[in-house]
RNA sequence: GGCCCCAUCGUCUAGAGGCCUAGGACACCUGGUUUUCAUCCAGGCAACCCGAGUUCGAAUCUCGGUGGGGUCACCA
């Protein structure tokens, strides 16, 4: 059976590369029958932030990715510390007694000789009866791999075809910390072999280390899995995403006002394409159809400019009015009235391209508006004209009764027309006059939901201002 | 710097030797619809990194440059 995963730490943020990947991993077990796994490695205790474990999981569940829950790699370190003495006893590994300060200085003269900073090996060729006399010592101590001196290893990616790098570039990895915990590169094939984890889809960054991951399986005795290194997400500088240079995080996102589906598919734009270059596809659509064949190999850059084209469509097209609402709910102001939503949700539909969008766009109707004189008069209508445009406006609506924009707008028109005014500047009167700004839906739609008392209110003032 | 990965419009991409005077989408510009904005519709601008090969023919294959990215921790 398929089993794919992510493997995030709760170091900070959950990072929208996280959605990328549990995406992408999810999208491949379904399509094959199999599972998606996530597994939360949090061995590194120092970078180690409370609650952003269940931020990563909040996220996934936001976005609507289905994903089954494991472990914590800090659950399990008596599974990795025995792992870690297998490969000692088989010779794969050893105990190394170097001080951070040794290493340290001991990097800087490589670097000042221009060399490669790597594990001297000095601890190596230490005698059994020495490891052992230190050990019982109770001395700080890591364990390393022995990498082979120069072997080449080869792996066939999903995404990048053959891929080879000689051992003879790696260092001797440390396996198990001082701390008791083990590094990454331990963990991560440890726990994928007991996961039973068959395809390893993840980022790019990680293909320099993937000969060490071999090498382990291969120590181990266990079978390889299968690696896809996906491309990395980038900033608009090609640099790898970063939150220094994007908006990275999913609780941002989601907090802006973007739709889970709109982001997603946005998502599954990086890197693959629709068959039919079809840019707008739901989840279940994408899981039928990918492939690694259809994944490019180049890092795409995040642009947040598609996505909010793409969020605005959705809301437009792909949601019905109770979705929308429902959507819109959370981003409504305390003080927005109740009963207004359904009445001017056609209204804004259109308009909206964040969620969040609603406040601005709709906050003139409840609350109260102030102007200044100019904006009152469009283009070089002078005060004077602005004045008889909003006395005629009122005086033809207060003899309206049935307030309806179909009712409203033959009449204001006619008068407008039979007056020959300008049509755009007296109906941008009425609307600065009634809203208090000159981007507004469509003015007697407005002008409805806004009600015949409100309506003269303003339209009055706003003669007194002109006066 | 060593090693590894990569390279089509500003951005996301289609393209797997002739279908390419390189297609789509976003962004941008123009026009139409419209009393504003948005939507919608029509149109436009805009790219095969460079150089050698292979071939009757290359965006597509090979090699070399160049450029970009990643990685070289007791971080993942």
């Amino acid at each position: 059976m398929v089993k794919t995963r992510i493997a995030p730490s709760p170091t900070g943020i959950a990072h929208i590369g996280t959605a990328y990947m549990a995406l992408f991993n999810h999208a491949y077990a379904k399509q094959n029958g199999g599972e998606f796994l996530v597994r939360i490695e949090d061995t590194d205790r120092a970078r180690f932030v409370e609650g952003a474990e269940q931020v990563i999981y909040d996220s996934l569940e936001w976005l609507e990715i289905p994903y089954t829950p494991t472990f914590r790699q800090s659950e399990r370190l008596p599974t990795y510390k025995k792992a870690a003495e297998e490969l000692i006893a088989t010779g794969h590994a050893y105990y190394c007694f170097c001080t951070p300060e040794r290493l340290e200085t001991m990097r800087k003269e490589q670097q000042s000789r221009k060399e490669i900073p790597r594990y001297d090996r000095t601890c190596l060729h230490l005698s059994k009866e020495e490891v052992l006399k230190r050990l019982e010592a109770g001395e700080k101590h890591v364990i390393r791999m022995q990498m082979p001196d120069n072997e080449v290893i080869v792996w066939d990616d999903l995404i990048r075809g053959h891929v080879e790098i000689n051992t003879k570039e790696l260092d001797d990895q440390v396996l198990m910390k001082s701390d008791g915990f083990p590094t990454y590169h331990l963990a991560v094939v440890v726990d994928d072999n007991g996961m039973e984890i068959t395809h390893i889809i993840r980022g790019e960054e990680w293909i320099s280390s993937t000969p060490k991951h071999i090498l382990l399986y291969r120590c181990f005795g266990w079978q390889q899995p299968a690696f896809a290194h996906m491309p990395l997400l980038r900033n608009p500088d090609k640099t790898k995403m970063s939150k220094r240079k994007n908006d990275v995080s999913i609780p941002s996102y989601r907090e802006k006002g973007y739709l889970p589906q709109a982001l997603r598919n946005y998502l599954c734009l990086l890197g693959w394409s629709h068959p039919e270059e079809k840019d707008i596809f739901d989840l279940d659509e994408f899981i039928k159809l990918f492939s690694f064949e259809r994944m490019v190999k180049g890092g795409p850059i995040f642009d947040s400019k598609k996505l909010q084209w793409m969020n605005g469509k959705y809301i437009r097209e792909n949601m019905s009015v109770e979705q929308l609402t429902a959507a819109l709910q959370p981003f409504l102001v305390p003080e927005f009235p109740a009963d207004l939503l359904p009445k001017v949700l056609p209204l804004i539909r259109d308009r909206l391209v964040v969620l969040s969008d609603v406040n601005d766009l709709t906050k003139f109707f409840y609350t109260d508006i102030s102007y200044p004189k100019e904006e009152l008069c469009w283009k070089k209508t002078t005060p004077a004209e602005a004045s008889e445009f909003l006395k005629a406006a009122l005086h033809l609506l207060t003899s309206i009764d049935a307030w309806e924009a179909k009712r409203m707008e033959p009449i204001l028109l006619e008068y407008c027309n039979s007056k020959e005014w300008n049509r755009g500047a007296f109906f941008m009167a009425i609307r600065v006059a009634i809203s208090g700004r000159s981007i507004t839906p469509p003015l007697f739609e407005t002008i409805e939901v806004l009600g015949k008392e409100k309506t003269l209110q303003r339209l009055t003032s706003a003669i007194e201002v002109l006066s």
